[in-house]
DNA sequence: ATAAATTATTGGTCTTGCCAGTTTTGGGGT
DNA sequence: ACCCCAAAACTGGCAAGACCAATAATTTAT
């Protein structure tokens, strides 16, 4: 006998397949806890131990995430979109903070980078959310697209990736529920109305503006999103 | 005998991260044999299957191969470092330059929120440091522990957490890597002294020096990344 | 009804034990 | 001496149980 195949595969790498296949197969939904290492172990069929290898391979490879006194979750969306979903204890508030900050650095390193095309881009944009605005829809994917735009043309990859991370943990539950009660198309115009200062701002190629206007943009988004609170 | 770890990094993270220290550092040649299971747990301090759980890491980014029977063998390394590196497109300096927005950002929330306890913590921490410096080891945790502990001082869950990740950077194992080459006594003397400005900063609530002194920290840190790599 | 304390649940780690391959070793045989 | 082969001494693979720490759920007190 050579040191071929006896015992098949590893038993970790077995069981990691396994556990791909019922992600696959819809048995659990995305973002969703799955159950406990013991009951998984057991309905698995093997010892904790080895289920637990198996999990830090779905962990490395993206597929899952860990939180100690938790449970597993599964990573939402499979694409690039939402690498860690936010947990609670995070409030809106807190994102928004967060978001300031990281957007105010990022638009002084694009306001230096700024081309005409970027700006033709970005113009295109608000253009689409003025118009979707005008038909009584939520421009979300244009809003999206404004920041992560500007984001890209900082030529940081890290603080883009961040930047689009940030604007996708709205979509947590507490959020959802939250925006249901401010996006009415009165604070659609007034956001429309910050980013159309913002372009300006980078049209000037003035860093400071465009880095006032940012952070006043999230501020106040952050204060509708407190004043429609109904507590 | 072991009952204490509080908020750090996963044990097999930490016990990868260590092994992939020794191999850097020339311990084990390629493609040669490392200790078995039980006599590297006993070296490092942990029991075998967390270091059992370290090994999967290991061996799924491709670091070592782990023959039944047989042991543990360094694979025959080449220069993949630099393709992940380019697949990325996250360089360690775009990764500096966002931690210093986000922690200049930070920090400016924790000052203000800054209590008596907190700069005690601190300061056993600087103390932890210093003390590891002199033994001649490398500070990676207290280090952690220190940016991490002004980051939940913020009061800013997200902020705290986004501190977290970009410190650990667990999307780019080859950030570890590369730390191999600056990590000296000499750099991390420096890094000790800046982070006492830091500190002092913090002691005396001027929240604008902190920030000063933290962006100065983490631009230090990237020029002595840079400086430090040999191609 | 809200906040604080308690309990239950869950991941994190250690210990011990045994099994299954692999390598080394130490006797016979020639 | 040499060679061959079986037994013993490694090595990794896996399981079961126990305990701790962090979180979530529940109860109790205010």
């Amino acid at each position: 006998m050579n040191g071929f195949r006896t015992t098949e595969r590893r038993l970790y790498q077995q069981v990691a397949d396994q556990i791909r296949g019922l992600i696959q197969a819809g048995q659990f939904r995305l973002g969703q806890r799955l159950p406990s290492e013991r009951e998984l172990a057991l309905q698995l069929g093997v010892s904790r131990p080895s289920l637990r290898e198996a999990l830090i391979a779905l962990e490395i490879d993206g597929t899952v995430e860990i939180r100690m006194g938790s449970g597993i979750y599964l990573v939402a969306n499979t694409e690039r979109r939402a690498a860690t979903s936010a947990s609670m204890g995070e409030s809106p508030v807190e994102l928004m903070q967060a978001r300031a900050a990281v957007e105010s650095a990022v638009i002084v390193l694009a306001s230096s980078r700024m081309t005409t095309e970027c700006l033709k881009t970005l113009r295109q944009i608000l253009d689409g959310m003025a118009a979707e605005i005008a038909e009584g829809r939520k421009p979300v994917e244009h809003d999206r697209q404004f920041h992560l735009t500007i984001a890209s043309q900082s030529g940081n990859g890290v603080l883009a990736r961040l930047v689009g991370e940030l604007f996708d943990d709205r979509h947590s539950p507490l959020s959802t529920q939250l925006r249901e009660h401010f996006e009415t198309p009165d604070t659609w115009s007034m956001a429309l109305f910050e980013h159309e200062q913002i372009y300006t701002a980078l049209e000037g190629r003035d860093s400071l503006l465009a880095q006032a206007m940012m952070h006043a943009h999230l501020e106040e988004s952050k204060r509708r999103w407190l004043d429609s609170e109904p507590r």
